[in-house]
DNA sequence: ATTCAATTATTGTGATCACAAATTTAAGAA
DNA sequence: TTCTTAAATTTGTGATCACAATAATTGAAT
């Protein structure tokens, strides 16, 4: 039997203006975001440190930080790790996703003026040159800043938090939602979301984004699909 | 001028086999829920630690928890406080448990057995208790427990976290609103909800756990209502 | 009295150490 | 070999210390 799998963490220069924790904190979330951790995979303080050259302590308050976010598990005997996905979790995050979005931009509708629409019609449009660029990285950024310009339209806005709770846990297949563009056509569904946000039509906006969102996982449409991700991500679980 | 308002906050005995950061987090967050620490006061680590009587490192991990959960907000001056209510973002909030808790509501319906059922009738009794006897302490812990009960009977449920995030970001406001019975004859919801279960009836379950929630802010039905309860918690603020 | 600068005190961050609990490894018996 | 047990290692937790950044205080000058 060969020792644990190794890790993999890409690592980023550390901006001198920033903590060394918020630093480890990016870090590790976008290497789970990435899957570059495998789920169910151990984590340990001083294993992480190691990879990333820092003390002990930036490392326990960044996993503490991501525990509290769904984004790692804490078990009983104190182990960190990467949930394990299931089909049923997966199907319970896209729903909790498409009633927290929808209703999210609902809420933002009546704040969007013309210079925010602006905006995500700019972000729309970066969106799709990362399309015809085939840059998976920019395509799943970009579409995150697209949602997150359209929520944060509401000032009062206190859902974004839990939707990026959200997002994490959804993990890696954040990205292979992304990757389906080339396999089967599909209705652009941020020019649908645009055109109801002029009219000011809420419902048409919430029935764009849910359709977003759906289509994003169409990939995971039948079972067989969504479990060969799956095991392909968990295929270390004990 | 006196000194910064000293913080009161309710101290119980630790269990032994908890973690000394697991005791304070709890201690904490009991606090912020009760009210005991008002909005806009910076809380220090070393004073918690003093407080609370445990060294800053466990008071470290707890805050950074609670930041996590949005029930305490980190300023740009790495100050930590309890985030202030405004009359906007009640509603925010409001509206996102209507709309996270429902549909958690309808998700969890399949899965509720008789056995369950059950113990939510038992729970639901038990509220109809601490309501004969006034005591708002146990009113809230136990309707807080009724939800949950009805929530986790979905195996596979995932958003009783975020849940619980809303719950604590109105903090004190989930007191008040276990205090209107005796003002208004209301329905009984919760009955409502338990005879939608039995007839396995999704859209009158959500119905009834919107309206349950909806009435239990009633107290703040106005916008003067609202703000002389925000105002009263705020009082000392910047 | 007020404003502004300099000094002092306090704070969060991060490192290091100690220790008990848990895990892994090693060894011994069947 | 397979199971059980004991030793050795690793791990999370918590305490303490150092330091730079922030906040509070003091003082002088207007």
């Amino acid at each position: 039997m060969d020792k644990k799998s190794p890790i993999r963490i890409t690592l980023t220069k550390r901006d001198e203006s920033v903590t060394i924790t918020q630093w480890v904190y990016s870090t590790l979330r976008n290497a789970i975001m990435t899957g570059q951790i495998l789920p169910g995979r151990a984590l340990t303080i001083r294993e992480l440190a190691a990879i990333l050259d820092v003390s002990p302590m930036p490392v326990r308050e960044a996993l503490r930080q991501l525990a509290a976010e769904s984004a790692l598990e804490i078990q009983g005997n104190r182990r960190v790790m990467v949930p394990k996905m299931t089909a049923m979790k997966f199907n319970e995050l896209c729903e909790a996703r498409i009633n927290l979005e929808s209703h999210a931009a609902a809420r933002a509708l009546p704040y969007i003026d013309n210079e925010r629409l602006q905006e995500l019609i700019e972000l729309d449009k970066e969106i799709d040159e990362a399309q015809d660029n085939d840059d998976m990285e920019q395509i799943t950024v970009r579409n995150q800043r697209f949602h997150r310009a359209l929520y944060t339209a509401n000032p009062h806005q206190i859902t974004l938090p839990l939707i990026e709770s959200l997002w994490l846990q959804l993990g890696p297949f954040m990205r292979l939602a992304n990757s389906r563009l080339e396999e089967h056509y599909t209705i652009d569904r941020h020019n649908e979301a645009l055109q109801a946000i002029e009219r000011k039509d809420a419902l048409a906006l919430q029935l764009a984004i849910a359709a977003d969102i759906r289509e994003g996982f169409a990939f995971a449409v039948t079972p067989e699909l969504l479990h060969s991700f799956i095991e392909q991500s968990a295929s270390e679980a004990d």
